[in-house]
DNA sequence: TTTGATGCAAAGACTTTGCATGCTT
DNA sequence: AAGCATGCAAAGTCTTTGCATCAAA
């Protein structure tokens, strides 16, 4: 999923963010990984690219860019958020240790594709509410030889 | 779910945890609502009951109870953590405001039962990981007249 | 009795904010 | 040139921890 600088100036500009230096490294190095970092992580690897990028910048520009949905924040059960540039609909599997991993994706699109929309829509009336996304998560932790 | 002060005894045994008089009250307090609330809320409420009951205490029985999984922590986007006693399967809908709601159960076990067994031991095959639970979470709003 | 839980306050982890400066538009 | 973003540090929110005391087993 790796952005192109012009394809990230693109998305910005379709977006009405302003396309700062530091935005873009943001995203770019949200976009090349599959790690679902948090905040602090990703402060990290871009420090070696931008040593004055500041922790502050990183929550700003994650914020900014979760607003307006070119990110999504992952609801890990605990510790620190974690971040992913990957939008598209598809299952997270939450490893015991607070590591986020993506299913592959022809099994993400089997499992998702098993939910009614009939029922969605059903929630929809009863509750009357509007549903905008749904989140499949995957609780899991490696195997050890013992288990079955 | 109401949970009579001998079911909770009961329960607590089972799982090797003392019988205290505040985590009794923390577990009623729990299992007594459906709003899934903060372990701040819940000591608010608990307060009322047993003015001497600590915050602190109340994030460490929450700890307890969760660990063998007598309570279950709700991912919720943001802020702070909630909680729920209801341990069964069923989904989540979350709120723009940070509120989370259960889906009526009907609702919640057409939806669940499309999710596909053999999907999920295929993740595990692949992956080679125990799956122990999965998490569905409908994000949503609360409808306006403009909305359709 | 022994062991683990409680309450308090302090420390810790994570995130947001105020403000002067700098960069994007 | 105007206005928003940045960097820094401070403040804020949420959670955990150390320790003396107390209660459950």
């Amino acid at each position: 999923m790796n952005a192109t600088p012009e394809r990230i100036r693109e998305l910005f500009h379709q977006h009405d963010l302003r396309c700062t230096h530091q935005r873009e490294l943001v995203f770019a190095g949200l976009a090349g990984t599959k790690a679902h970092p948090t905040a602090e992580e990703l402060y990290l690897n871009l420090h070696g690219q931008d040593p004055n990028i500041s922790l502050a910048t990183v929550y700003n520009t994650l914020d900014a860019l979760s607003a307006v949905g070119l990110v999504r924040k992952v609801p890990g059960a605990s510790g620190a958020c974690r971040y992913d540039a990957d939008t598209s609909q598809h299952v997270h599997i939450s490893m015991g240790d607070g590591r986020v991993m993506d299913a592959p994706q022809d099994l993400s699109e089997r499992l998702l594709a098993g939910l009614s929309l009939a029922v969605l829509h059903e929630i929809e009336d009863r509750l009357g509410i509007s549903v905008s996304r749904i989140n499949v998560q995957v609780i899991a932790h490696s195997r050890t030889l013992k288990d079955g």
